[in-house]
DNA sequence: CGCACCACAATTTTT
DNA sequence: TTGTGGTGCG
């Protein structure tokens, strides 16, 4: 037994002794772990370690429990064991044994995986978690519940739901479906879609929903309140949850809702789940919504060990509902709550860091939160000034290039912008220059038409009242079964309360659809086989015969276009899927579950960071990556602050967060550029710099560009945060630049656009059919990479130094320089007309030979 | 019923 | 400029 000063000592060095397993950790990191007990906010600034801190903090709870974070001493320490952990405390562990007694000494209820609830946004980040945990912990990590809220929730569901009125068995709508669902609704009720874009009505439904307003409640709420317009949303809300009620669907938002619902009104669900999950982690507060709020209160609310880690800085998702206030008012509604904060970054350069905190300084509505780092100070920002989308677009190009020569790949540098419809020049720009690229973003592949037609095949095999996903596969390929035919089918089903399919499988006993009668037969007899072959077939072999017998590949094939080969090779690629599937699915394979995997399953991985190309993103996905060279494109008023927020004080803060966001990506070398003038959606404007970019300090900056050369900077102009001149209108003093700029062709970018706009060099950096490259590892679509190697390579050394070249686009020139680089090689070639350009030689291979 | 052509609009994105 | 959705014709 101790005595009471013992005791303290004891769990002081007990505490100790445990942080020696997190001895690589800074000290907050180190609080961050050893802190397991009751509500903690983990304020965790960009590149400041917090995946890390949040598996090691994992580690803890199952080695140790709450020993790091109690004031409970064991009946059976001796003051020899006090002694013995002052000592480890020091000096750690001299051999096995005495790790093993640290072990024993330090725990207090090791937390069992299962008792452990970390949630994250995206499947990437979950079975990144995941990865990471097992790595470390070994196989117990499995048991540990790291999903996503909406893959976590659709466990609960399929559980308890039943309580609720629904199937168990359940479909989940994404997006797609629930636009195509309001968009019949709309119809039905005769509302006109041009006053009430679907998109935006789904947007009422959601954040009615986030309020946890069910249709007839948000009805009666409307109709007290009287306006005209939400009136009529609210009916559309009250038949599009009919809808989905009918064909026993769920939504995105509906998953969440009925889950909170769940464990509002059955105690003994919630008490399970509160029982069950000791620890509660969530990460990403910054962009849970209200509903996702509750959720994880309600589950965290047993124990009320809840660990929130987030950056109110980087909160970027506002206007899909996230909610700021969440993390901003976290230590109110959890009085007793602990906060840390996450400051040392390891990521990025001093300069980058603290032109980042200058930008973000600016934003009212924040923490208040400085990173710092250790690191050195770095090269400066550099500021450049386009003429022009082409001439921005080529700098970056070129400093990519200069940046190649110097010894970095070009997967060390990412390209952000504020709108995907940027990417163009950028894509346009690398195509000439031979820079192998990478979009990120755009139509992802399970949102493909070809895609969700075969997903629709199966959803309807698996539950044949999904009439949505019937409607889109019963003429598709064409069967001669029209709109008129469905149309009338779908009164009838709505006039029985019947499921369509139960109706057109039954087309001969109504007269309305006696003409179609033979057509529909011919449906739900190839419908019915593929039911019997679903049962007998594994999934796979299934999934085979589908393509077959639905006669989709032999549609795809008989078009033969570049993009129907494309979408019959998406469409076998959902093989690959379902080989996932059946490998981690386990022991119960089964249709439903694939449904239920790639129904949440969206997104499944980003860039497969090992393909040496340069990614091109939005600002918004390139949040948690990072990159040793970052440029920052079309900083200007009006598209970043886009047009939106101008005017705006809570839109403005949220693009300064994004801008925060883009400029924290990089870690040693960060480009912002913009135009004077520049042509978006066919028409050409002036903007003036971004007002973020005026927000950096002087002294950290670099500028270059055009405009520079002369003595009056446009910078100097750049709008503070006060003024509100929105920087639109013309700006006469580009004008004059830009005569001056078409007079000197040979200038290291001028006239080279123009030059090469007719020739088609370069590959094609698109998969075709959709006009955007697709980024997957698991599944990768053909020619993921800008340039993908030509089919007969030219040899390295095809080209020498001293050679003389004709080019098809630039006329003669000489080879100054050949530089291996990769496979590939860049060749710097001096032409006679249009100065020295620097082109990759497998690409250009094909436009030019020797003379 | 299917296909071609024209008008129109157009942040950001995960589940 | 690009993609999508609606309409009209064969």
């Amino acid at each position: 037994m101790l005595d009471h000063e013992q005791e303290l000592q004891f769990v002081q060095a007990r505490r100790a002794a445990i942080a020696r397993d997190f001895i690589r950790l800074n000290p907050q990191q180190q609080q961050a772990v050893l802190t397991t007990e009751g509500p903690l906010l983990l304020l965790a600034g960009a590149g400041s370690g917090k995946t890390t801190v949040l598996i090691h903090r994992v580690a803890n709870l199952m080695r140790y429990g709450r020993g790091s974070d109690c004031p409970e001493v064991p009946e059976w320490v001796t003051a020899d064991d006090l002694a013995f952990l002052q000592r480890y405390g020091q000096r750690g562990a001299a051999n096995e044994e005495e790790r093993e007694r640290q072990v024993r000494l330090c725990q207090v209820e090791p937390a069992a995986p299962w008792s452990i609830l970390a949630i994250t946004f995206t499947n990437k980040a979950a079975g990144e978690l995941k990865e990471r945990l097992e790595k470390m912990l070994g196989p117990a990590a499995n048991d540990i519940w790291a999903a996503t809220f909406h893959s976590a929730c659709v466990r609960i569901l399929r559980r308890d739901i039943e309580k609720l009125g629904f199937s168990s068995s359940f479909t989940i709508y994404d997006t797609d479906d629930s636009l195509r669902v309001i968009k019949e609704c709309m119809k039905e009720l005769g509302t006109d879609d041009k006053q009430f874009p679907p998109r935006s009505v789904l947007g009422y439904i959601s954040r009615a929903k986030d309020a946890m307003l069910l249709a007839p409640d948000y009805l009666a709420q409307q109709e007290k309140a009287g306006d005209f317009r939400l009136i009529k949303i609210a009916k559309i809300y009250c038949e599009y949850q009919r809808r989905l009620w009918e064909a026993s669907a769920l939504d995105f938002d509906d998953i969440i809702l009925h889950t909170v619902r769940l464990l509002q009104q059955f105690e003994d669900v919630r008490t399970y789940y509160q029982r069950k999950f000791r620890y509660v982690l969530i990460d990403e507060y910054q962009d849970t919504n209200n509903l996702q709020y509750l959720l994880a209160s309600t589950l965290a609310g047993g124990y009320e060990n809840f660990c929130v880690v987030g950056d109110d800085d980087q909160s970027i998702y506002r206007f899909r509902g996230a909610t700021i206030e969440n993390i901003l008012s976290f230590e109110k509604q959890y009085p007793a709550c602990r906060t840390i904060r996450l400051e040392e970054n390891y990521r990025s350069t001093k300069s980058i860091l603290e032109a980042s905190n200058a930008v973000i300084r600016n934003n009212q509505g924040r923490k208040g939160k400085e990173l710092w780092t250790k690191a050195g100070a770095g090269d400066k920002v550099t500021l450049y000034t386009a003429m022009n989308e082409n001439d921005e677009a080529q700098y970056v190009a070129n400093q990519i290039l200069d940046g190649v020569t110097k010894g970095r790949h070009f997967k060390d540098h990412a390209i952000l912008y504020r709108m995907n419809a940027q990417s163009n020049q950028m894509e346009n720009a690398c195509k000439r220059s031979g820079i192998p690229y990478r979009i990120i973003g755009g139509t992802r592949y399970f949102e493909r038409a070809e895609v969700k037609d075969m997903v629709a095949y199966l959803a309807v095999l698996n539950n044949p009242e999904d009439d949505l996903r019937l409607a889109r596969i019963i003429n598709n390929p064409p069967r001669g079964i029209g709109a008129k035919t469905v149309e009338t089918a779908q009164q009838i089903a709505l006039r029985e309360g019947a499921s369509l399919y139960s109706v057109i499988d039954n087309a001969r006993m109504y007269p309305e659809l006696e003409r179609s009668a033979a057509k529909l037969a011919a449906f739900t007899n190839l419908m019915g086989e593929l039911a019997v072959l679903a049962g007998q077939l594994p999934l796979d072999q299934f999934y085979e015969e589908l393509i077959q017998r639905t006669g989709y590949a032999v549609m795809l094939e008989a078009k033969n276009t570049v993009e129907d080969r494309t979408r019959l090779e998406n469409v076998r690629e959902l093989l690959t899927s379902i080989h996932g599937y059946l490998e981690n699915a386990g022991d119960q394979p089964s249709l439903a579950g694939f449904l239920d995997e790639i129904a949440l399953y969206t997104d499944m991985d980003s860039h497969d960071p090992n393909q040496d190309c340069v990614v091109m993103m939005t600002m918004h996905s390139a949040k948690g990556l990072e990159f040793p060279v970052v440029f920052v494109v079309g900083t200007e008023e009006g598209i970043f602050p886009g047009i939106r927020a101008i005017g705006e004080t809570d839109e403005m803060e949220e693009e300064r967060r994004l801008c925060y966001v883009a400029m924290t990506r990089a870690k040693e070398k960060l480009y912002m550029t913009c135009a004077g003038q520049r042509m978006l959606f066919g028409r050409t404007s002036s903007n003036r710099p971004s007002r973020f970019v005026g927000e950096i300090p002087e002294e950290l900056v670099e500028k270059k560009g055009r405009s520079f050369l002369s003595q009056d900077s446009d910078w100097s102009g750049i709008p503070s945060r006060e003024s509100g001149y929105n920087g639109y209108g013309d700006r006469p003093s580009y004008g004059q630049r830009r005569s001056e700029f078409d007079q000197r062709p040979q200038s290291s970018y001028g006239g080279f656009t123009r030059a090469m706009s007719g020739s088609a060099a370069g590959g094609t950096g698109r998969t075709a059919g959709t006009g955007r490259t697709v980024e997957r590892s698991r599944m990768p679509l053909p020619k993921t990479g800008g340039m993908g190697s030509p089919a007969a390579a030219p040899s390295l050394t095809a080209f020498q130094k001293g050679d003389m070249v004709q080019h098809k686009a630039f006329g003669k020139g000489m080879v100054l320089s050949v530089q291996k680089m990769g496979g590939d090689a860049l060749l710097e070639i001096a032409f006679d007309n249009v100065g020295t350009k620097r082109l990759m030689l497998k690409s250009a291979a094909a436009h030019m030979q020797k003379v």
